[in-house]
RNA sequence: GCCCAGAUAGCUCAGUCGGUAGAGCAGAGGACUGAAAAUCCUCGUGUCGAUGGUUCGAUUCCGUCUCUGGGCA
């Protein structure tokens, strides 16, 4: 069976549209394709669905790390296909549904099955970047690697970091990696991208984000912080995270807060908005219930692809 | 009413010793194979408040007016 992802931009209304697909037909299983659901405690501020809804339709990825691991696009590949073969042995139907476009390119394009590689060596790097700087490290990279050194940008630390940790983790390059290592699709997807005119996705940014904030988004980064998780722990890389923390630590006014978040939801929108106008073989749909009604007849089997 | 300071890009402001102007933010476009809500790249023409004057030439100097701050009555 071809299996959907119905992915769109942050405030897009997609998770509704797969609940609400799953509930009514009651055969589906999703799978969430979101790099901070999987996080624990980051709820709010995440705009995670509710336990309840969770007990309606079965979720998966959602809540299954402490703030302070690492998760990663090839972890997500690993653990998707693992469930997705699960769900179709149970006789269920999975659908894929978020908004990380990587994780969800690592499963309809392939991400190279990069072996274990030591994390001291990330480490390391992480260092030499702080002490001798990002020039270094770059010029370090065109020495080994002037093929993928080219392709990025001279000042693009994660990137360059990457590109070294797997030349020192496996003794071969970064490009060369890709090569050795690719490992195709294993399953067929159809994707359907919710499309949302930029100045009412905007807006739903701009209200969700009070509405977050009204709700408890404050308490939870407190609750973190309590628990002795900090903004260095990777799940605070999530937007406004970092920002409730600096205010619960050195105060501020919460409507600039607001307003700082908002901004950098939008910025990622737009972010979001790029990638997946420019990727190949996706369905742009600016209509939410043609997505849900296309993607129900493909769960009760009336319809192949979106 | 008088005095002073402003009036320049959507916003905050810089600048032109007179040759029609530039930063930050906002905004837009883009890249992106294990940090991706991350990370990174590119993009700035606007009656320089209005109107007279001086000048080859004024947004820049001078006068008047309008508006906005602040001060004095």
């Amino acid at each position: 069976m071809i299996i959907p992802i119905i992915t769109g931009p942050t405030s897009s209304g997609k998770s509704s549209i797969v609940y609400n697909a799953g509930f009514l037909t009651n055969k589906v299983e999703i799978i969430s394709a979101d790099a901070f659901q999987v996080y624990k405690g980051l709820d709010i501020g995440t705009a995670k669905i509710t336990k309840q809804e969770m007990q309606n339709v079965p979720h998966h990825l959602i809540d299954i790390l402490n703030p302070d691991e690492c998760y990663s696009a090839g972890m997500f590949r690993e653990h998707a296909e693992k469930l997705i073969e699960d769900i179709l042995n149970r006789g269920k139907i999975p659908v894929i549904a978020g908004g990380t476009g990587l994780y969800i390119k690592s499963l309809t394009e392939g991400i190279f099955d990069c072996p274990e590689i030591d994390e001291n060596i990330r480490k390391d790097l992480q260092i030499r970047l702080e002490k001798q700087g990002i020039e270094e490290l770059y010029n370090e990279l065109k020495k080994v690697d002037i093929e993928y050194a080219e392709k990025i940008s001279s000042n693009d630390p994660v990137r360059t970091v990457r590109a070294l940790e797997v030349y020192y983790g496996l003794g071969i390059t970064f490009t060369q990696a890709h090569k050795i290592y690719n490992k195709p699709p294993k399953y067929s997807y159809t994707v359907g991208v919710l499309w949302i005119d930029r100045k009412k996705l905007y807006e739903n940014i701009n209200e969700r984000t009070s509405v977050m904030w009204n709700m408890g988004w404050v308490d939870e980064v407190q609750d973190l912080l309590n628990k002795g998780y900090n903004i260095k722990c990777p799940s605070f890389r999530a937007i406004g995270y970092k920002l409730i923390a600096d205010f619960l630590m050195h105060g501020g006014k919460s409507h600039e807060v607001i307003n700082q978040i908002a901004k950098e939801t939008r910025h990622f929108a737009k972010r979001q908005l790029t990638w997946f106008r420019h990727r190949e073989n996706v369905i742009m749909y600016e209509d939410k219930d043609k997505l849900e009604n296309n993607l129900i007849e493909i769960i009760n089997g009336h319809r192949s692809r979106l």
